[in-house]
DNA sequence: AATGAAAGTGATACTGG
DNA sequence: CCAGTATCACTTTCATT
C-alpha cells in the first residue's frame, strides 16, 4: 500500500463509479496497471464494496438519532444479535464512560423513534436504561475515510 | 417511487456494482426500464453518489471516538466551517441535551485523537468544553439505510 | 510491476411495439 | 414498459519490457 494506492482510495471514495480511464490519470498509470491495483485492494479486503450513496430524507430517513443504553451483566452476545437485525439501527458500538453503548438510529419521524425505542431498545430485558439524544441539524455527514493517517490536517 | 425504486435502491446499496442486468432481475424488469429507473434517480438525487466502501482498519484509521462539543454563543457557523475542513470529523450534529454537538471522529490510535482534540477542538476559540467517548468493539457499523419507512421491523 | 494493444463484455441510445 | 439492435466505452487479458 504505497501513495498511488492511497490516491486511488481518495478518488474511489469520491466517486466510485469513475472508470478506469479516469482513474489512471489520477494514479499517473496505465489503465491495466491501475485494473489491477483496484482488483488487488478488493481481494484485500482494503476496498469492502462499492455502494450507491442515497439521501437519507429522499427514502424516508428523516429522523438521526444517537441513543445511549446501560446493559445488564453478561447479556452482550444477545444484545448484538438484536442490533444487527434492526435496520434503523446504523451502528452500535461499546464506548467509554458511564454507558455500554451508543447506537445511531435513522428513522422516519419522532413518532417512529419513540415507538421503535420503547419496543426494540428498552423493551429489550438485556436493556437496564437509556438515554435517546435527537440530532436537530448536521454540519457534516460522510463515510468518506481519510485515508494518509491524519496527523497532518491543514 | 414505488416499491421498485425501493428494491432498486435496496440492492444497489448492497452492491453498487451490481450490472443492470441483474438490477433487471432483482426490479422484475427489463434492462433497459431498470436502466432508466437509476437514471432518474440519480437525477432526482435520490443516489446522491457512487462510493467504494473501505475497511477503516486496512488505511490506519483504527480507532473510533465520538466528541461532545459545548460551543460559545453565536459561534456556530465558524464552528461547522472548521468541521468541515477536518477529514478526521466524519460526523457533526447538533443534538439535543446538555451538549451543542456531538462529533464522530475515526483516527489512527489515542495519541493521535489526544492531539486532534486537543488542537482541533478544544484549541477553537469557539469551544467552551468538550468530552470525549472512545468506542472500544463495533457490533454494527453500516451506511445502508432502510429504504421503506422502517416501522416495520421483523 | 507497468505498458500498449487486442479482444470480449456490458452500458447507453434508439427504434418500433 | 418491453424487445431488439447498433454503437460506444470500458473492462480484461496477454505479450512484452
Amino acid at each position: 500500500m504505497d501513495e498511488i494506492d492511497r490516491n486511488i482510495l481518495v478518488a474511489l471514495q469520491e466517486n466510485g463509479a469513475a472508470g478506469l480511464a479516469e482513474l489512471a490519470k489520477v494514479a499517473g498509470l496505465s489503465v491495466s496497471a491501475t485494473a489491477e491495483r483496484v482488483k488487488r485492494l478488493e481481494e484485500r479486503a482494503t476496498i469492502r464494496g462499492w455502494r450507491a450513496d442515497l439521501d437519507p430524507n429522499a427514502v424516508g430517513c428523516t429522523l438521526l438519532a444517537f441513543v445511549f443504553v446501560g446493559l445488564r451483566p453478561g447479556q452482550d452476545e444477545h444484545f448484538h444479535r438484536a442490533m444487527r437485525r434492526l435496520e434503523a439501527v446504523l451502528e452500535c458500538h461499546a464506548v467509554t464512560g458511564p454507558w455500554s453503548y451508543l447506537l445511531k438510529l435513522r428513522l422516519a419521524d419522532l413518532r417512529a423513534l419513540e415507538l421503535f425505542v420503547a419496543e426494540h431498545i428498552r423493551g429489550l430485558p438485556a436493556v437496564e436504561r437509556s438515554e435517546t439524544l435527537v440530532a436537530l441539524a448536521s454540519a457534516k455527514e460522510t463515510a468518506i475515510l481519510p485515508v494518509a493517517p491524519a496527523d497532518e490536517e491543514d
